[in-house]
DNA sequence: CTAGACCTTCCAGCGCACTGGAAGGTCAAG
DNA sequence: CTTGACCTTCCAGTGCGCTGGAAGGTCTAG
């Protein structure tokens, strides 16, 4: 199978499936007389399993440790648990904060629709987003 | 005050000093005559204001058009009722991106939890992940 | 033989917000 | 005069996952 058709029955750019060559991801398939890329068919059920576990939030270089793990011969299971749960901790994490940017952000909505424009002056910059902190003093 | 102070104070390093400066987010401060920058008082506010912004979620890019209106004698109370809640919307997407991740994430810790390592064959690389999707054919 | 669709390699850049380092200038203390 | 802390500019790199483009090779149809 040449590249094109890969990047056809895997919805990637001939360029991505370069880059993850590149990247350790792909095994480099053997060449046509010509110098082509030949992929065999389980390229594309490896194209899959890189798209699934970018799906489940993990990153090319967790793949990438999956896939050395299991190209050595060793079912990754519990390697590949360990990634799910670190990638939990960091959404959990980031979704704690993210929320909280969301609450300053609808705390500064609601002072803004409140903003009378003539209140500014110049060398507040914008008093909506400059009261963020109380100063101790002004 | 030089630049260090003005770092000192404002809790940042000359690095991004300098570097808001180049990015038009700080204006190039009046030199001494061998070539410092000898900042005024008002630039703490400022970099206060530009930390401020970038803890409610804005980006630099944002910030700056905000900091162009006010420099421009303008008063940015509308732009700025506009910007935060295009972040909100963005934070609002990417909060239910990522609990849908989470969600999926929690899935495959479940089933992790009950996969038989042996149950794995090379051709799967990881049936934990691999599964994600039903496929066709199997 | 030629056009053009495909392939190859290599290098470079994106966006974001910095950060590091080299090479050199300035200034106050001793 | 020297040391050393500080300052200057400029260039380049970080991480991530690609993406673009140039310059050239291969293969098929007509």
């Amino acid at each position: 199978m040449r590249i094109s058709d890969l990047a056809a029955r895997s919805g990637l750019s001939t360029k991505t499936i370069r880059f993850y060559e590149q990247s350790a991801l792909l095994p480099a398939p053997p060449r046509t007389p010509g110098g082509y890329r030949d992929y065999p068919e389980q390229a594309v059920a490896r194209l899959a399993f890189i798209r699934d576990s970018q799906g489940a939030g993990l990153s090319l270089a967790e793949i990438r440790s999956i896939l050395v793990l299991r190209d050595s011969g060793q079912a990754p299971c519990a390697h590949v648990t360990a990634l799910i749960h670190q990638r939990l901790n960091d959404i959990e994490r980031r979704l704690t904060e993210l929320a909280k940017t969301r609450d300053a952000l609808n705390g500064l909505a609601r002072r803004a629709a409140l903003t009378d424009p003539t209140s500014c002056r110049e060398s507040d910059i914008c008093t909506i987003l400059s009261s963020v902190r109380e100063k101790p003093r002004g």
